[in-house]
DNA sequence: TGAACATATGAATAAATGTTCATATATTAG
DNA sequence: CTAATATATGAACATTTATTCATATGTTCA
């Protein structure tokens, strides 16, 4: 898959309300799956496989510790994209 | 709308293999609609639905001249966070 | 080993989305 | 005004996608 291919999943990955929220949530912290369940309000089995299209489109990453799995941002680069795209929106004129 | 749903919107319109194309079209000069038809290689009706797509979410913005309508990027932090996803993906490690 | 807990996954369904087709609107030239 | 050109738009259709439900897998502890 070259790089625009590629630049065209992060978008997409990154456009979801949920999706979104999980990377935001990673932003400062890891978290296993319990507690996203818990932040976003939404079942187990929705955020496992939100979790699973944001891991192969390489936004974030699994680190199992005994039963729980932690996830957390796969590069730094994400931050700042979606701080970027953040910031821009909360500091331009659109409604 | 929120900053965290104005967000999501310019992801989820970005995320899109037309779209993005658009947009990495006008990065360095704007066009008008029948050049990116020809440049897309797709019909006239379906570049200019995702042109009405990307403007709604204030990605680009028209300029009527004469008979033809011109786009550009309506921000200069668009084509940051476009640049700045394209360079991520060409140089990490995922497949 | 078996029970309890944490997470993952396949199938199904409903909703969202991209493209096409037909047609409408806008502008200019004659 | 009419024809020609450029762009926009609504409806329909097919595809994609997010969530739910049921269940499977993996881990720890007794």
């Amino acid at each position: 898959m070259n790089s625009f291919d590629k630049s065209v999943n992060i978008f997409k990955a990154l456009g979801d309300n949920t999706r979104l929220k999980i990377v935001d949530a990673l932003i400062d912290n890891e978290a296993n799956v319990n507690s996203l369940v818990t932040k976003l309000g939404m079942t187990q089995s929705a955020i496992s496989h939100q979790l699973k299209i944001l891991k192969l489109n390489g936004i974030i990453k699994s680190e199992r510790k005994g039963k729980e799995v932690y996830y957390s941002l796969d590069d730094a680069h994400i931050e700042t994209i979606v701080k970027t795209v953040i910031e821009h929106t909360s500091h331009n004129k659109h409604e």
